[in-house]
DNA sequence: GCCAACGTTGGC
DNA sequence: GCCAACGTTGGC
């Protein structure tokens, strides 16, 4: 199987990249994912060995800031069934349960970020899903071609 | 099944 | 803080 290409959004103030650095392995399972699409992606698509490509956002400076891999295939969100957590979510039902994750770890922190408008810059990144109009999707698919060239232009930063 | 109202996301 | 874009909810 080949491997697939991947962008996950977080908040840096929730969790951010220097979090996912301090875990245990440096690794962390990625809950709260509250969106069909991109439940979909978690539960059917995304597999151990996957790439990530590691983005900040509603922050200062939307970036991506790093690479992670994916470690854990899909399986459902634990926190979906804990009436304690904020993503309880009390219509799933635990035999058919509603919200997946996976779980990723660290590859790489950038040792400089690849802000949102250097990513805009790039003419052969236009297409990342990421960059287009009203676009949400806190997991999203990335080209390979996209994910090396974000890769690539950390380097040269 | 339609669609208005509402809530959330996220760049700026 | 603003607001555009999008997703979800729920009445009908």
């Amino acid at each position: 199987m080949t491997i697939k290409y991947w962008l996950m959004k977080t908040e840096p103030t929730t969790f951010s990249i220097d979090d996912l650095a301090a875990q245990v392995d440096q690794t962390t399972c990625w809950e709260g994912v509250r969106n069909y699409q991109a439940r979909n992606l978690l539960r059917d698509e995304i597999e151990v060995g996957d790439r990530v490509l590691f983005y900040h956002s509603a922050c200062k400076q939307p970036a991506v800031v790093g690479t992670a891999v994916v470690c854990k295939g899909g399986y459902p969100d634990p926190f979906q069934f804990d009436r304690k957590s904020k993503y309880f979510d009390p219509k799933s039902d635990p035999s058919n349960p509603r919200w997946y994750l996976v779980d990723i770890k660290l590859e790489r922190i950038f040792d400089t970020p690849v802000t949102l408008a250097q990513l805009r810059d790039r003419a052969s990144l236009k297409e990342m899903v990421l960059l287009q109009k009203g676009s949400r999707l806190s997991v999203q698919p990335v080209r390979k071609k996209e994910f090396d060239t974000v890769v690539k232009l950390a380097k040269s930063l």
